[in-house]
RNA sequence: CGGGAUGUAGCGCAGUUGGCUAGCGCACCACGUUCGGGACGUGGGGGUCGUGCGUUCGAGUCGCAUCAUCCCGACCA
């Protein structure tokens, strides 16, 4: 069982495919552009939905469910939005299969053609809206909080596992609200959640911003967004959080009646994270060896190898660790004893750093023999002998540095590939080799397409909370005058 | 949908100007020796060479068609 990874340094994106699909998280399916995600993989996407739900539930929101299926009719209903996503829509156009006249086995049934189409949903705001207008009539029925977990399908022409492919799955928030403020306030909330989140749980240091008209989700009035740097310097877009005004409310007709008596539209937010997280964890942190798994996102926290050369060595061995085992477990840690005895242990040892494990316990006769235990961690890869006494009660503390290292790391990464930048000569000879750069910027829409068309790169966002720079400067390509800073990056 | 490439065992590949029973590494199965950083030996199983048609005494190899996949663009959580 060869598996080998391709150096970060040669070959960043055959790295990415290799720590994907040999630390056993995903794999391409059979179908063109979708993704077949393996149970190590799935159990870090539920660990990541777990300790989202309960952050949803914090803030009052509930989960719901709505249909996989939207009518065709209910995409028209917002031009921009409809716009947005026409290009990469699946669509259903019948609903029965018949054997083939001719023997070729089974065909579609022309007769089964559907009176509308039905098209697989690519996000939800229609059909929710379509909904919510039945469930308000009074301001006492808002506001409304719900969340759904589910996949959306956009039918892209370039894929990779877990970054783009053409089924994902994700959470989806859509909350309506009486006024303007609170609304635009559970859209900064939900933003904040997304970003505590990226920061304490996967390790991930982003910046909170705005997106620019340009790169705004379809049909929003602003889009909040958290970006992250990988470790080639691309920028990756986390998550979002949009706010979305009055426009679904007008196109689907939803109304209150206020404290005053008057008819009103209410506003309107959603916002969601995706399986794309997945993507930005293993090229945050792994290395030429496999995942780095934070702590607080690792399935397996703890691992233990025994090394033996009898069967008595190994049952001795094996009978220390389940004593281990259930202590830790008591302590709230999830521990795995890889007791396979048809594999030696330098193969064990890698496949779970490929795995990306963050602590590894060793232990063999030599060790049964002092009370002894070798614990390696994953973050640095340095190993120490420690005295099995108490060793329980210095585990939490060690994955909380393993867990703060991990966050280290990628911040001084960032901080190392992030700077200013005032010359539009300077900006095109940087912006390729991997850096965000900080700078002024007109405001204008025109401005930000001839950079990117000038160099690919995009407005990643104008921040708010770090690198938020106001200051008097000159636009980066146009000269014309700017007041603050914002991120330009090549992105995912 | 434009530009480029590739389809040979589960994966990665070799296969010369057409020529004998289609090969190699990894993985897999059996037995033995090993076991503190990806073990080794011996034996074994597994193939409509993407598909179709053609040229030929003979096609993995040549021609045409077709399908699929990948890479570079346009699109994008």
């Amino acid at each position: 069982m060869a598996k080998e990874v391709t150096k970060r340094s040669e070959n960043y994106s055959q790295w990415y495919n290799d720590l994907v699909v040999k630390a056993d998280l995903a794999e391409q399916s059979a179908v063109r552009g979708c993704m077949v995600i393996k149970p190590y993989g799935y159990a870090i996407w539920e660990k990541m939905q777990r300790v989202l739900d309960d952050a949803f539930k914090k803030t009052g929101v509930q989960n719901a469910y709505f249909p996989l299926f939207i009518p065709k009719s209910f995409f028209s209903r917002e031009a921009e939005h409809v716009a947005g996503f026409a290009k990469e829509c699946a669509v259903v156009t019948h609903h029965r299969l018949m054997n083939d006249p001719n023997g070729n086995g089974v065909v579609v049934d022309p007769s089964a053609k559907l009176e509308e189409e039905l098209i697989v949903r690519p996000t939800s705001e229609t059909i929710i809206w379509n909904t919510y207008k039945n469930w308000v009539t009074s301001w006492r029925d808002l506001p409304i909080l719900c969340n759904q977990w589910c996949n959306v399908v956009r039918w892209e022409m370039r894929t990779r596992l877990f970054l783009r492919t053409a089924e994902f799955l994700w959470q989806e928030g859509h909350t309506a609200h009486a006024t303007s403020a609170e609304a635009e306030a559970k859209a900064n909330e939900m933003v904040h959640v997304y970003a505590d989140f990226a920061r304490n749980v996967m390790a991930l240091p982003v910046i909170i911003g705005h997106k620019s008209p340009n790169e705004r989700f379809a049909g929003a009035l602003d889009t909040l967004t958290i970006e992250a740097m990988m470790q080639d310097g691309k920028a990756l877009q986390a998550g979002t959080s949009h706010f979305l005004g009055q426009n679904f409310a007008k196109s689907f007709d939803v109304t209150f009646t206020n404290k005053e008596g008057q008819q009103e539209y209410v506003w309107a937010t959603s916002w969601g994270v995706s399986t794309r997280l997945m993507g930005a964890l293993i090229m945050a942190h792994g290395d030429d060896n496999g995942l780095v798994l934070p702590p607080a996102i690792a399935p397996i926290q703890v691992v233990m190898v025994p090394i033996f050369k009898t069967d008595e060595e190994h049952n001795a061995i094996l009978d220390k660790m389940y004593e281990l085992k259930k202590n830790l477990e008591a302590k709230g840690h999830s521990v795995k004893i890889d007791d396979r005895d048809t594999l030696r242990p330098g193969f064990k040892f890698a496949e779970w750093e490929l795995k990306g494990v963050p602590v590894r316990f060793a232990m063999g006769p030599r060790d049964l023999q002092n009370g002894t235990v070798e614990v390696a961690r994953r973050d640095t890869l340095t190993k120490e002998t420690m005295p099995l006494e108490g060793i329980e009660d210095k585990i939490e503390g060690l994955l909380d540095d393993i867990q703060k290292t991990i966050y280290q790391k990628a911040f001084d990464f960032r901080a190392q590939n992030v700077e200013k930048c005032d010359d539009w000569e300077e900006f095109k000879a940087k912006i390729g080799t991997g850096k965000f750069l900080l700078c002024h910027w007109d405001g204008t829409a025109e401005t930000e397409q001839a950079i990117k068309d000038a160099t690919k790169a995009t407005i990643r966002c104008i921040p708010v909370d770090s690198f938020v720079c106001e200051e008097e400067g000159k636009d980066i390509f146009s000269g014309k005058p700017s007041h603050k800073r914002v991120v330009f990056a090549i992105s995912y």
